[in-house]
DNA sequence: CCATATCGTCAGTGTTGCTGACGATCGGAA
DNA sequence: TTCCGATCGTCAGCAACACTGACGATATGG
């Protein structure tokens, strides 16, 4: 990811009518203050990636996990490592396929998530996205998840 | 960065209605698509970047097309080193300043972005944004371009 | 003329994620 | 059942990367 603290200058020129250094710009920005809220509780944006995926989905195994978020099964291992020695997941071996598994929130995982983490990255969006109106927040939002969708 | 090759399942439930996850997923597959499509020409995103910056700039100091591209200036120096050999951007000192370089595109170095690398980018985003109607791809750029702006 | 700050450079360093192998386990085919 | 290929988690080694802190050269303000 990128050095933090430091600030990136708008381009100017043709550049800023190309959706492609728009949309870079817009989610590194989002994804740099992230990372800064979350450093408070020592974590990173693929630790919240973890324990948001958990809560939506239930208990998981590793590389299921990996999979959503893009992160490779070996560098999960040492993710997951980190998560359970603070209490925020548990490993369990699962019951169907005894190689896997089966990686469930705590709660206290679920704990941080609601009390903590979710309002903390609300706060985030809101600032970030705050100069919009809010219908074009509800039009950028179907917009990005028909670009989700459509994959 | 991330890996490439591997691809990134879209995730369910709460998080598909969060702006934050959606616009970071959107950023990612754009970029590893842009990633993939120029390492044909062995250039990286931010190697295009600068070529970007300073063909919409005009001649820049290493410093400033780092600060414009969120580059460390010591990182910047082997970017320049390697787009310099490669005859694609050329060191002159600042008159004005003679600690500083004032880089220049040159001319194969415009040639090849603008017969090659815009071309090649442009088809990237055509296909990923292929499926949006004309009139949310308007809309899209807009708000986004609001965003960067209020700053 | 001196002090402080900035530009580019470079060696050293720490982090990061991937590669490729391993044992264990699963699933299907013979 | 037995066998074979694929998958899960793990780990050591590796390679890429960007940052830290120092340096000489230069600029700028007192």
């Amino acid at each position: 990811m990128e050095g933090d603290g430091r600030l990136a200058a708008p381009v100017s020129g043709p550049l800023a009518t190309s959706v492609c250094w728009l949309l870079g710009d817009a989610a590194r920005e989002l994804t740099q203050e992230l990372e800064r809220v979350l450093r408070k509780d020592d974590l990173r944006w693929r630790d919240y990636g973890v324990l948001v995926v958990l809560e939506a989905a239930g208990p998981l195994s590793q590389q299921e996990i990996g999979r959503r978020l893009s992160v490779d099964r070996s560098t999960m291992v040492h993710v997951i490592d980190v998560l359970e020695e603070r209490g925020l997941v548990a490993r369990a071996r699962d019951a169907a396929d005894r190689r896997a598994y089966s990686i469930r929130l705590t709660d206290s995982g679920r704990a941080l998530l609601v009390d903590v983490l979710h309002p903390a990255t609300e706060a985030v969006q809101e600032r970030v996205l705050g100069g919009l109106a809010a219908e074009d927040r509800m039009h950028l939002n179907r917009v990005l998840a028909q670009l989700a969708a459509g994959r």
